[in-house]
RNA sequence: GCGGGUGUAGCUCAAUGGUAGAGCGUCAGCCUUCCAAGCUGAAUGUUGACGGUUCGAGUCCGUUCACCCGCUCCA
């Protein structure tokens, strides 16, 4: 077991005890893949999601030319149209039948499995062999010229689709891999679309599906949003919401799960000017992960392999993962977020689908065209992860242990208010500077037991700042600011409080 | 979906087939004048779940669920 899994699982378990992030329906024995936040991973999430909305919404960097940029929020419904998901690929791509080799536990896609068998024979063993695979088609020639005993001609060979198989056939085939018979099981279905019925009559006519991204609730409100809000290509349409896809394999704790949240921009532009958007786009989202306190060694941006882009992706100038050395995934990296170039795919798949025009006329331009769309796509749920792994210091010399740095602007609790002794008009005084500033942040009051496990207890929820009340307090005014990372105690009058903290937080 | 591992209190872990425990945390009281201090006390478990073997199962067997690791998958 490596120091990263101790690690992780030392997380799990301060999430837990902390109340970040607990397993989801516990007390029933779990569900694989969902989790529940807890009163602070939710403020965390929620902190995270703010962020992102004041950053990309209200106050998004200026474009490359200088200008401000233009971008507009949308919430859209999870469940759509079924069609939507013909049109947007998901139907076709989400569905591959695979086939599992009972004998040397690979797995392959159904479809890319031929089989190659003796013209004209039936009930004999066939064999099955990888599409475009030379090696693999020379092995399986090999063993079925061993199995009837000579050498075959080409134009004796018969192949196949393994897909187009009876069952019998299949029992009788020997997979790519292995010498034996029948250790392929029959291709089964994958499906990672959730499915659900609409209305109280479940037959196919009510089949729908939980949307698997949010992006497409935002092409189907393109027109919508160009006819009613006044925008001007080049903008963008923001969404956060949930996702839902059913993984094979959920797995490290938040980071695959089958229900997760997504931060979505789609940015229209014209298609010439896509590529400088592209770029824009990468720059701008990887600082932004870095200015909430990834650092950059942890941060990097990887272009995606000819083979690995998504369907919608495969006509645009590719897709840039933003990554993050997580510790289950050191020294590698796991996807934070995706820039793609999804062209105009969407928008051209979605007017042939639905018969509806969804061009763009550009009145300075005087030219009407579907706009190309870059959307940097981010992950909220694996965002949190990450600022959670980010912000997990083990320091042996401190009482807990362990503390978690967030950048303040995302700490769930901003701030807490001690009485150093719960006695001598001490807890008045601290209760009533608590009562002030939390009209403002979420700020906490604590009395109990020693001061050092207070500021522990402050340590491991990763509160930045704790204000301790003492007996010169009530002589001085002032109350002494305890440092979370750096331990220091400096002393600020107790009116100047709120004008401190403003000063850090905003 | 496959293989391996794990599952006991909120957390970390003990318990030869024979009475389910400890430390920490939590809570209450006393105390305490700046970093999990001290004293006293309390709550918390169908030992993940179901079934079997046994006079007797946390322990052995089977099934199942969840988590971790490795495959596989990740539009």
């Amino acid at each position: 077991m490596s120091s990263n899994t101790i690690r992780m699982e030392e997380l799990v378990s301060l999430c837990k005890r902390r109340g970040f992030i607990y397993p989801a329906s516990e007390i029933y024995g779990g569900l694989n893949g969902f989790w529940d936040y807890g009163p602070l991973g939710t403020e965390l999430k929620n902190n995270l999601r703010d962020a992102w909305w004041h950053d990309m919404v209200r106050c998004p960097p200026a474009g490359p030319d200088g200008e401000p940029v233009s971008i507009v929020g949308l919430d859209s419904s999870i469940i759509q149209n079924p069609r939507v998901w013909e049109a947007s690929g998901h139907v076709g791509g989400f569905n591959d039948p695979m086939v599992d080799c009972r004998e040397t536990k690979s797995r392959y896609r159904a479809d890319h499995l031929f089989c190659l068998g003796v013209k004209g024979e039936t009930g004999g063993q066939i064999y099955a062999y990888l599409e475009n695979d030379d090696e693999s088609l020379a092995s399986a020639r090999k063993k079925l010229e061993k199995y009837v005993k000579r050498t075959l001609a080409d134009e004796e060979l018969d192949t196949c689709a393994l897909t187009s198989l009876p069952a019998e056939a299949l029992a009788a085939t020997v997979g790519p891999d292995t010498k034996a018979v029948g250790t392929l099981t029959e291709p089964r279905q994958f499906n990672l679309m959730f499915k659900t019925f609409v209305g109280a009559v479940q037959d196919d006519e009510s089949a729908a599906y939980l949307r698997p991204e949010t992006a497409q609730g935002i092409f189907l409100n393109f027109a919508n949003v160009v006819d009613t809000m006044r925008v001007k290509v080049p903008f963008g349409i923001a969404q956060v919401g949930k996702a839902f896809r059913n993984e094979v394999t959920p797995r490290n704790f938040i980071f695959r799960s089958r229900e997760f949240e997504q931060m979505e921009i789609e940015w229209f532009c014209h298609g010439d000017e896509a590529e400088q958007w592209f770029e824009f786009w990468c720059d701008v989202r990887k600082s932004w992960w870095e200015s909430l306190g990834l650092t950059s060694d942890n941060v990097m941006m990887r272009k995606h392999d000819a083979d690995e882009l998504a369907h919608y992706a495969k006509e645009g100038c590719g897709t840039f993962d933003v990554e993050y050395r997580f510790p289950f995934t050191a020294p590698g990296y796991g996807e934070l977020e995706g820039v793609a170039h999804r062209g105009d795919y969407d928008l051209r798949r979605h007017e042939e689908f639905s018969k509806k025009k969804l061009t763009y006329f550009d009145q300075p331009k005087n030219e009407r065209y579907l706009p190309h769309v870059i959307e940097p796509s981010a992950g909220l749920s694996r965002g949190t992860l990450a600022m959670l792994c980010e912000a997990y210091t083990p320091d042996p010399e401190r009482a807990s242990k362990v503390y978690m740095a967030f950048n303040p602007r995302l700490a769930p609790i901003k701030a807490a208010i001690f009485p150093l002794v719960n006695k001598d008009g001490m807890p008045e005084m601290a209760s009533k500077l608590h009562q002030d500033l939390r009209r403002r942040w979420p700020v906490q009051y604590d009395a109990k037991q020693s001061i050092g496990k207070r500021y522990a207890r402050m340590d491991e929820a990763g509160c930045p700042w704790c204000f301790t009340v003492d007996s010169d307090s009530l002589t001085d005014q002032s109350v002494t600011i305890r440092d979370r990372d750096s331990l220091s105690q400096d002393r600020v009058a107790i009116d100047q409080v709120e004008n401190w903290l403003a000063e850090r937080l905003g």
